[in-house]
DNA sequence: ATCAATATTGACAGCGCTGTCATAATGATA
DNA sequence: TATCATTATGACAGCGCTGTCAATATTGAT
C-alpha cells in the first residue's frame, strides 16, 4: 500500500542509506544519483514515516503550541504562521489549550508534557511568564520560545513579539494629537507582562505631555470582553467622563464600546476608544476599533523555524535572545479628533 | 535520561511485554502484576515513545482537523472538546488549516493527507462537502468524519451535527412569534451544506405561516463579516425596508448590524437581527445577538471518540452513520416584539 | 604513473515498542 | 490423581528509518 523506503531505494538502484541521504538533504550525494532517487520517490509518491524517522533520530518531528486565556483568532494566526514552517522541514504543529494555567502545580505541569512527546515547544502569554511551566520545561529539555514580550531583557527565555511599551505610546501619543487630554486606561490580565509593558507606555506617554493620570479612569482588567465591560461601567460612573479611552486590548475595546451603546454614549462622537492586537473583534464591531497590529502569522512562523532549527542557532540580533517584530497602527472609525 | 519500557520492566520485575500489556490494558494479566507495574512506572515516570509504538503498531497515534473558512472560535471549540478524548487515549490532535480548499486539484490534496501521517480526520465544512477530499481520504483508507449537517442520509459520511434545518425553523418561528412578517434572510456560503439547510428552514417556516418570501430581502452571503455588509447594504437599499433579518450566521448579522449602525438603523427598535452558531462573534457586538447556539465542544469529543474507536463501532443510531446534537435558541438583545 | 585526499556509496545495527508464538502456572473436570 | 482448558508470562523478531563506519570511486598533485 504505502511506499517504504526499502522501495525507493529498489527503484532508483541504489541503498536505502543513499535514499535517506537525499531526502534529508545531506552532502556527498551525486547529482545524478539525487535526481534519479527524487524521481521514484516521487514516481512512488513515497513520504518517510515520521514514527520510524522519529525512532531512529529520537526526535519526534512535532512542536507544540501551549495557549490559555487567549483570543482564538490570535491562536490560529498564530498557528497558520507555524504550520506553514513546519510543513517544509516534514514537522507537525499540535495547538494544545492549557486551561487554568495559574492553578497547575509542577506535577500537573511535568504531565502535560511528558504526555506531549513534542520536540519544542511555542508559549504565548500568559504561559511565557508561568515560572512553574518555564521551570518544568526547562526540566525536562524542552526546547521553548515565548511569543509576547521581548522588551524583559533580565530572563534568559528566547521571546518573539513586538515593542509593547512602544506600541501602547503611539496609540497613546495618537489620541493626544488628536486633541484628546482626559484619557482613560484599561490595564491587561495582571499576569501578562504585555499588560504591565503597555500600561507603562501609556502612561509614559501621557507623563511626556504633561498630562496627568487620573487614578478613577485606570481601571485594572483581565483582557476578556466582560472585564472591558466591568471596567467602562466603573469609568462611567465618575463624576467626569474621559473623552477617550485606551484599552488594553480589542476585545476590553468592545466591552467598553458594549456599554457605552448601552448607556447612548455615541462613539467615536462622545467618546473615543483605542484598542491592541487588531484580532478580528476589531473590525467587527461597529464603529470598528483604532488599535494596534501585530504581524502575528509571522511570529509564529519565526518561532516554529528557531525550534526546528540547530540548538546553536540564534534568534536574533545582540544576545540572540529576543526579536522584535514592527507594529502598526492601524486608526479606523472608533476614534475621532477633538 | 527518559524511562523506557525496559527500565520499567526491570524495576517491577516482568518482562517487557507485560509491561507493555498492562499500559495497553490487554486482558490476561494478574492483579498483583498490574499494580506491580503500574507503579513502577509511576515511579521513573514513565510515558511511552509516541514515536516507537507508532512504528510496531502501524498506528500514528495523531488525529488531524481540518478546516478552511471557520471562525476561529468554532475551530478552537471543536478541537477542546477533540483534545479532551485525545490525551485520554494517548493520541494528539494536529489542527491543519487547508487554505483555498475549494481550488484544490486531486494530486494537492494527496499531498496533503501524504505529508499527515494521521490515523483519521475530523472535517469541517466546506471540506466535508468536497468530492476531492472526501474522495482523497477514501483513496488513502484514512477514516474520517464530518462535523455538520448530518441530515444528508444520501451520503455515506459519518456525520456530527446539528439539524440546520430544524434550527433555522425555530429561529424563525420565534421572530415570527414575535410579531415579524416582514423577514429578510442571508444565505450562507453556496459551498456549504449547512447554508442550504438553513436556507430551506428558514424558507419552510415562512411558508407554514403563509408568509411571502420576497427575492429582494433574500440575499446570498458567504459566512464572512464582510459579506453580511454587503448583503444588508443591498437589503437597505430596497423600497420597503424588513423588520428583521435572518442572518445564516453571526458573523454576517455582525455585519449587517455594523451597516445598521453606520445608516442610523436603531437594533432592535427598527430592526431585528438573528444570527447563527453562538460564536464570541455574538457576545461582543453591541446589542448581542439572538443566535442558534450548537454544543461544538461536545461534537468535537464526540468526533474524537469515533476515529480512535474500533472500525466496526457505530456512531450513533439508526444506519450508525449520523449522530445529531440539540441545538438551543438564545435569545439576547438583537431581537425585539413588534 | 602514483598516491593521498576527498567524494560517493553501502552494510548493518539498533532506536523502543508490540505481535506472534511458545511456555509455565493454575484451575476445572473426570 | 491424571488430563485438559484456561490464564499468565516471556523470548524474540521486526516495524521503517538513520547513525556509524567501512569500502570503493574519483580527483588532483606530484
Amino acid at each position: 500500500m504505502k511506499a517504504r523506503i526499502h522501495d525507493v531505494a529498489e527503484r532508483a538502484g541504489v541503498s536505502m542509506k543513499t535514499v535517506s541521504r537525499v531526502l534529508n538533504r545531506e552532502p556527498n550525494v551525486a547529482e545524478a544519483t539525487r535526481t534519479r532517487v527524487l524521481e521514484a520517490a516521487k514516481e512512488l509518491r513515497y513520504t518517510p514515516s515520521l514514527a520510524a524517522r522519529g525512532l531512529a533520530t529520537s526526535k519526534n518531528y512535532l512542536l507544540a503550541l501551549l495557549y490559555d486565556n487567549v483570543s482564538p483568532s490570535y491562536v490560529l494566526k498564530l498557528q497558520q504562521g507555524a504550520t506553514n514552517i513546519c510543513q517544509e522541514a516534514g514537522y507537525h504543529l499540535i495547538v494544545h489549550p492549557l486551561r487554568g494555567s495559574l492553578s497547575l502545580t509542577q506535577d500537573d505541569v511535568l504531565a502535560v508534557f511528558e504526555g506531549l512527546p513534542v520536540d519544542g515547544v511555542i508559549l504565548t502569554s500568559p504561559l511565557s511568564d508561568n515560572p512553574i511551566i518555564l521551570g518544568a520545561l526547562k526540566q525536562l529539555g524542552i526546547r521553548h520560545i515565548a511569543i509576547g514580550s521581548p522588551t524583559d531583557a533580565s530572563s534568559n527565555l528566547p521571546t518573539i513579539g513586538i515593542d509593547n511599551y512602544k506600541a501602547a505610546r503611539d496609540m497613546t501619543q495618537f489620541l493626544i494629537k488628536s486633541g484628546h487630554r482626559d484619557i482613560g486606561f484599561i490595564k491587561g490580565h495582571a499576569e501578562h507582562l504585555s499588560a504591565q509593558l503597555r500600561y507603562n507606555g501609556f502612561k509614559a506617554e501621557m507623563e511626556a505631555h504633561g498630562l496627568a493620570l487620573r487614578p478613577d479612569w485606570i481601571v485594572q482588567g483581565d483582557y476578556t470582553f466582560t472585564s472591558g465591560e466591568v471596567a467602562a461601567r466603573d469609568i462611567f460612573s465618575q463624576a467626569k467622563r474621559p473623552s477617550a479611552i485606551f484599552a488594553s486590548n480589542d476585545d476590553m475595546a468592545a466591552g467598553v464600546m458594549a456599554i457605552a451603546g448601552h448607556m447612548g454614549i455615541s462613539v467615536p462622537d462622545d467618546l473615543s476608544i483605542g484598542g491592541f492586537d487588531d484580532t478580528a473583534t476589531a473590525r467587527i464591531v461597529w464603529p470598528r476599533l483604532s488599535t494596534i497590529r501585530q504581524p502575528v502569522r509571522d511570529m509564529g512562523a519565526r518561532a516554529s523555524e528557531f525550534l526546528i532549527g540547530p540548538d546553536n542557532k540564534a534568534l536574533g540580533e545582540g544576545d540572540g535572545k529576543r526579536i522584535s517584530y514592527e507594529h502598526h497602527l492601524i486608526i479606523r472609525e472608533s476614534t475621532k479628533a477633538v
